[in-house]
DNA sequence: AATGAATGAGGTTTCATTCAT
DNA sequence: CATGAATGAAACCTCATTCAT
């Protein structure tokens, strides 16, 4: 990272954008433990006291990484819906999967985020922080809404939990992975993406199915 | 809590709830930050070492409460299952209702328990945590069954992940209590009930949904 | 070990000796941490606090484990020197890597013995203890002085420091194992025998020479 | 100690060394327990992190105190052996008692270090301390062979052992204080000093003596 | 703007010993 | 005599944050 100072607001944000690169970087690294801001530090060549020139602590600075990341996935979403003339439930978990898999760092960092760190937060940052992702997250339904008539912020909302639990509940723990050497057919350990196809093709069909009657379904 | 020796087993068992209950209690008063093992016997009126002899360590205190309530639930389902005639999609979110509002600590505890700690604990005894688990989940869904002939194991566990995501984000943060009080209306401080209910509905009905074609549904 | 209770004097004496045993046992396994009551006590197949029936405490325990090291080394060498004819340093450089030999715990224990546990011991139980030791000492040095007019009690605990510093000093700590794996030549990594041997001859030979003038050796 | 920051290397240096006058003062006061970190900390004026910016731990600590006192001596024995014409074994001899008695520290830490904690130092800083003494005892030796051609760094070590040896088994414990008290007479209680005099003279002169034939002497 | 030395509260775990049974 | 449940004082180390330079 360049040791120069930054004196604009260009470079300052360029500087802010690095240090968030070598935090998502070393959160990969260290999933197993937290990250500590002497590691951050140390690995974007800034000193300690720097970091809180750009962050005013912890806390906010992952918050910030994890809203960049929200940002992507959402870019992506407004612009592949603008772009196609049709979309089905198979095209969202297409760009759904699509992005777990490009940004790595997402799932482990939003689990992070919304299981502990929220608490945490200052009430301004968070309110401020939550007004933002509410802003984008209407762009995003009303893009949508342009190929799935019924969906709702709603589902949205109830698509990224189920994204969030599974995760949680499948991803790659000591314990997992041990169990999964011994027996590969045991439920608890089926892979995360095909769990999360299933489920989300269950919900959106369920959702949108919701209006016509259903009557006594699977009883 | 009693201050009587725990000779036989019966007496062991009684202290070792009783030190669970406390740390229920204390887990729920203290939600915002971690509960210190300190603390658990300040409030439980034992010494420190005392809590060791009932478990190996923090974590396992923590599992093994966790644990309680997860049996808690599995017992009360098949105990349900197994006296109606019949059940439906329904009842089983009744079911789940009834038990989280019964057990304030559960979705906090498993919470943290599958965002954080899951990581920490030793694989011996993660394995046999698992393991205990898995065997109750296998019982119930073949409870369930009985109501529910497409019931599978899968949506069991997709279910607990939207239950235990939901939660996430939708959970009383401070900044989640300050935006309803500014507007009642945003989407994402909508009760967390509603949230589930509709969510469970549509995700039960579009899981038992799947055998039958379900053509471009939404689309 | 016996779960029978100990009534008589005689079934009292070998319990004790059977605690001392389990102790020593667990001592030799143990090297690198230090052995608790905790472990002693299952070792030995009997409750914590029986061992405070037989031991005012642990330093105590330990203590006695030590005395009877000492007791059978002293025991060996007037053995030893009431049945030969003639002795020489050889002799009882011999006698010595001997019993260091049969007694693999002893040099660890003396050591932990002299270097750490003596200041915590009650000055009464010191006290006793070192005026057996004394008895027993004056005893051997009477019995080696047929062999050795020259010998004094003196030389005796001089021996003794040399055997228990050199131990200290080349004992195969792991630094000192990957020392001897790197290079097997440095003098520090020496086989503890061999400097004994020479060290021992030196000191016993410039000891009775001390009465000879000894002009300037060595300058 | 000064509460200035160190920010140069030198005002770093002095401050490491500050910490360690202040473990070497505790070390004396407390030589009947443990010196805690929390009371270094205490002791030196800075925080309980300060230490561990300045040692990675309580281990090395200690071991860099000990370094400190060897250092010190192999000084003072290299500068005496390149200032005077010629050394007897007496030089050495009054060169050792003045050390230990200039260092009051010297054998107590030396003693815990040799007998206790050497097993726990971290492999790495323990072979890195090994190979700075080995470096310098080669210089002492090289030193010393102007004035003693016959002597090597196994009699360094020997000698050494002697030293430590003898200093645990009469250093001024309760026990032995109190035993003096009933008896100046009594062996075990002879002054430190005037026992190691004589046993290092009896070393040496036996050591140099190897070279000529020694035909069962004492015997 | 940038540094990095200093802080210090806080938490888990061990274990010798006691004493009610 | 024997048990083993209970005790509770230590002690080490981490790390987010501050502030003098």
């Amino acid at each position: 990272m360049s040791r120069i100072r930054a004196i604009n607001e260009k470079d300052k944000y360029q500087k802010r954008e690095a240090i968030l690169d070598t935090a998502e970087q070393l959160w990969l690294e260290n999933q197993h433990s937290v990250v500590s801001m002497d590691a951050v530090a140390r690995a974007a060549g800034v000193a300690k006291g720097t970091l809180y020139l750009y962050f005013p602590g912890k806390e906010e600075l992952f918050l910030a990484l994890h809203e960049r990341h929200v940002s992507e996935f959402f870019s992506r979403v407004v612009y592949y819906a603008g772009r196609v003339s049709s979309m089905d439930t198979d095209d969202m978990i297409y760009l759904v999967q699509g992005f777990i898999k490009d940004t790595p760092a997402f799932l482990p960092l939003a689990s992070h985020t919304h299981g502990i760190m929220e608490r945490q937060i200052p009430v301004e940052a968070g309110l401020a922080f939550q007004e933002r992702i509410d802003r984008q997250l209407l762009e995003v339904v009303r893009a949508l809404q342009v190929h799935f008539p019924l969906l709702t912020a709603a589902l949205m909302l109830q698509s990224y939990a189920l994204l969030l639990g599974l995760w949680q509940l499948l991803r790659p723990t000591p314990v997992k992975i041990k169990l999964r050497e011994q027996d590969g057919k045991m439920v608890c350990t089926e892979d995360y993406f095909e769990m999360l196809d299933t489920a989300l093709q269950a919900l959106w069909c369920g959702a949108f199915a919701q209006e016509a009657p259903s009557p006594g379904i699977g009883s």
